[in-house]
DNA sequence: AACACCGTTCGCCAATGGAGAACGCAGCAA
DNA sequence: TTGCTGCGTTCTCCATTGGCGAACGGTGTT
């Protein structure tokens, strides 16, 4: 491991942790390493636009940063999901929320549309789950090569709630279930009061890229809802299939 | 300057320059370094999830650079801006874009809603321009505090086409017409076929942090076009910064 | 079967990363 | 004004470690 480079990518991290400008002394303090070495590492970031500058010393992620994540292969299909996103939000009432494999057996969310109840579930973008407590993971989980998902299987899956898939057999159950219904549905695996209903965003090649889902507050979630939400949620994430397949870009 | 940091840069820049997987011999023929070098820094860069290895020694980005992307303060105005495009391209029947100013005097383009106008200007999330070259450019200058203004203002203006502001006076100028007016237009500036609109978006503590821009080939740049488009414009960029004050997070 | 072409591992030496101390510059208090 | 304190920055030096060349091991090709 290059420490270097490593401690670069710590003060990365830790930027974009504190989502706001930092001294320098604060940095040094986190990542443990003195202010002249701190400094030196600010200044060779800032130099390449990742972290800039203002008076005094007081440092942020910059732009560049941004441009980068844009290319990460996967993520342009985000522009083209969002109207798509937008509709199926306005049209269920709730919110929208787009999420993708990574590392894997994380869900990364890609990008959310809020809900404009007073009550909603609240999820950021970037932030990761373990598939097997999401509907969205499980979404993407399902559609998986079979030999992929061997692959990614962890030896043990940790319990988030008493209701959460926690061994090998059920879930392959599960996925199987899933993949014949066509979307995946979970109730409480996440957090007790939330549940969500999640189908699959396939890419050019046949392979998942990732799942969109509808997740709201228990409570909300009837007869009623279970008749209209999935086959909501399918349809919309057909829809952005579909448009991959037709104009497939670079990446995604 | 940090060479083994300076180098991880590199390779993640190259990374995103490829957006698509790359065996690590490509690499290390880009950044001009040895194979094991490079190996060392690729394999530093997936323990930390920046990359995503494949089997058989292809690189990618990860998902990671995606998550440290939207940590960047300023671009969680996007999810909210993004309704607001939407529904400003559906008005004006071109595509809608959001831009900030970076590292002095870059316009960085933050999130675009493609025209469905058979002929359309593209533009790249991520990609950069000279603030003088355009009309999001222009906006976002002539909003900014006149201190600030003096400091990014580079010694000499490049010249694009030969209608691109090349002289300070003549920036000067335009800058407060703009300011008077409400919003920035250039026609044939950045590309002689090319004309926009951009008004400013402004942040909970009243400075400018982005413009709204819709953009379209000259030939459709009339009248009728020069009657409606600057106020949806103003209108929709009102709304966003509306937005932005009654629920500022974090950042932004 | 021999070859060519990968990515990966190994071992070595010099370059350089990182600590600590010294510096300069604020803002503040006496 | 004059110290003092708390910053960010600069300097210097030695052990660390970064990066190279070479060797290795697997794959697919001729």
């Amino acid at each position: 491991m290059l420490a270097a480079l490593a401690h670069g990518l710590d003060v990365i991290e830790f930027l974009a942790g504190e989502r706001k400008p930092v001294p320098l002394g604060a940095v040094a303090a986190a990542i443990g390493m003195s202010k002249a070495g701190i400094h030196r590492i600010l200044t060779t970031l800032c130099a390449r636009g990742f972290v800039v500058r203002a008076e005094g010393g007081i440092y942020s992620l910059g732009y560049k940063a941004w441009e980068i994540g844009w290319a990460v292969p996967g993520v342009q299909l985000v522009p083209r999901a969002v109207p798509v996103m937008q509709r199926l939000a306005g049209s269920v009432g709730d919110g929208a929320i787009l999420g993708a494999l990574d590392a894997g057996f994380e869900v990364v969310y890609l990008h959310v549309i809020e809900s404009q109840q007073a009550v909603r579930v609240y999820i950021d973008v970037g932030s990761r789950l373990p598939a097997h407590v999401t509907a969205t993971g499980l979404a993407c989980l399902a559609w998986l090569p079979a030999e992929r998902l061997q692959a990614v299987l962890p030896a043990t899956l940790s319990a988030w709630t008493p209701e959460t898939i926690t061994t090998r057999a059920r879930l392959l159950k599960e996925l199987v279930a899933i993949k014949r219904r066509g979307y995946a549905q979970t109730l409480g695996t996440f957090r007790q009061d939330v549940g969500g209903v999640a189908a699959p965003i396939f890419g050019a090649d046949g392979n998942v890229v990732a799942a969109l889902c509808v997740s709201s507050p228990r409570y909300r979630i009837d007869a009623a809802w279970n008749k209209r939400i999935p086959v909501a949620v399918m349809s919309a994430a057909n829809e952005i299939t579909g448009q991959l397949h037709r104009d497939p870009r670079p990446n995604a």
